[in-house]
DNA sequence: TATGAATGAGCCTTCATTCAT
DNA sequence: CATGAATGAAGGCTCATTCAT
């Protein structure tokens, strides 16, 4: 992916996402991006080297915009604090961009994933399981492998996102406190 | 005459499944499924209609066998009991049948769900909201909208299994027992 | 073509021209003709070698019954008078059977016509064509080149019914006179 | 950027026509077409939607071509001299365009005509109706039902020009004279 | 850099024919 | 004779990618 123009590429990304989010990942053709961006099929082989390799951009621009980005920041907080500040902000992201939520979770179990991006999204669960563990030591979180924790949160990160994302949900500080409520009392010691 | 055969069914369920794990969903050719089940290419349009129709009829089977065909012998017992004995099932199915799992997994949110499909689904999830309404009445469970307390154990069985599936993890006595206790005290009140 | 059983034969025909006259001739298959004859698929193959020869057959039978049996029997009638009573018989068959009116004008532009069948063809051309000759030696008929006076006949017969049998018209004995008058003031000298 | 070439549809439209009146409609394939005309498969996808729409926007082409463009210019004319001169341009232009007859007559029975290509057709028809109830007023044409008169011109018309382009005649204006000739007296009163 | 016409491999599906029963 | 499940070659069409302009 070549820098030339920023503005293009985020054009080219916001196609992506409405037309998965209109008509699904398996109706998406470079072609209907293309048009949707309103630039030439070609075009979006100057920015990018092939289909796979845009929509694996685009995962990992999300990714780290909508959740990522947002975790350095808290390290100095208390830990169910840190739990919170992580699931409000994942949350809100999520249902303030419901095309962006639809397309990851398409995107997340497709054939396009590719190595590199797999890991990113293992370096988000690798923060998740430090907090675990940190938590683990101070006696707040249960005491039982990552790999049965983990999950939950993920699982049920995504799945209440896109539901409320395909429901058109407004996302209030009830529906927030009463979500983590139940998240904390799974995984709470 | 040949007789057809009850078994051929079954022949293309397993090969459908074993390829979808193996290649994804979206490289998941008829001509390669006739080709993994022995068969010739047209065999396959007689024993269902469209390549559609042989995903949903496997989904719908799958669902059926593993999960929905168990729900009406339990009725009778105590809420608690009910929810452990569907965990259980659910999860033992799952991750003797990583396969299947897989598929269904990446079907779900295909674009080859139809709509009869997507019905028998909401029939688990409604048994779900209906245990969960009971037990709010019980006392038992936290008094918050289902559609919060829904998409944590969905969320969580779904990507517990799949990651299972994944990592191959064999499925002790004590996962069971513990991802189970994890899940109680989500919805518990 | 085994002449084991006739009356399984008509039953073929007659499912062949009336799925012809329904669906076209480009939509008939076998498995619609066993169908609608109330056999199996493999059935057909006892009494004819493929699909060509099958049509091939019914063009042929609906040919002879439908006009060539009727010309020997006329040769001894003033010329005029041979050609109003073919043109009569020729018109009433087809109006009365216009499902196979119809798939003999579809049969007879296809690709399915072996050199046979268009040869029988050539009979009844040339049985009108010695006609004709016979005709202008009277100087009752135009002298003039059979392939222009030919295609008259043999165009106006075919259209005429054919568009008959797609409008239902009931063939009079004024339609009959009046379109042998039109033919006949054509050819006559 | 290379520049969508008009004289593609023509060359795809004359690959077309020569296939047809060399294999015949029935073994006429897009891939047949494509390599006839020297391109990928998928450029006729280009051009046209759909096997159905090159086929029809052929015919329609030719129709127009053929016969619909020279109706205008002609209705000064007194009455058998426009007869005489439609019939005189469509039988040149079918005789110097055998391969174009040939696809026409197989196309108009077959089961790719669309709606709007009929109905193409029925104006070619109800011009000649028109000319013929003119003709009843003027008392030159036979007082006859335009349904036993219009087959004769229209089944004759197309069966002389398909024999002759069968037979590859030359058309000669003693051809044109004699054939319309015969076409005359038929409906003359 | 930008364009969009052109490419062609590959997909789903049909259907004449065969063959085991 | 009769059956109809099984076959597999081919057809229409799609779409990621290339390339001439």
């Amino acid at each position: 992916m070549r820098v030339k123009d920023d503005t293009k590429v985020n054009t080219i990304f916001e196609a992506t996402t409405k037309l998965t989010s209109e008509l699904g990942l398996s109706r998406l053709t470079m072609s209907s991006i293309a048009k949707k961006a309103k630039m030439a099929c070609g075009t979006l082989y100057i920015y990018f080297d092939s289909k796979e390799q845009l929509l694996n951009e685009l995962y990992k621009h999300l990714l780290i915009s909508g959740t990522l980005s947002l975790l350095p920041s808290i390290q100095h907080l208390p830990l169910k604090k840190q739990f919170f500040v992580i699931w409000s902000n994942v949350l809100k992201f999520r249902v303030s961009n419901s095309c962006e939520v639809i397309f990851m979770h398409q995107f997340r179990y497709s054939s396009f994933v590719s190595e590199e991006t797999s890991n990113l999204d293992k370096q988000f669960l690798n923060f998740i399981k430090d907090l675990l563990d940190q938590g683990k030591e101070e006696l707040i979180i249960k005491n039982m492998d990552n790999c049965l924790l983990v999950p939950l949160l993920y699982g049920y990160a995504n799945t209440l996102a896109r539901q409320m994302a395909i429901d058109k949900v407004v996302l209030t500080d009830a529906i927030i406190e009463q979500s983590f409520h139940v998240c904390w009392d799974a995984i709470k010691s």
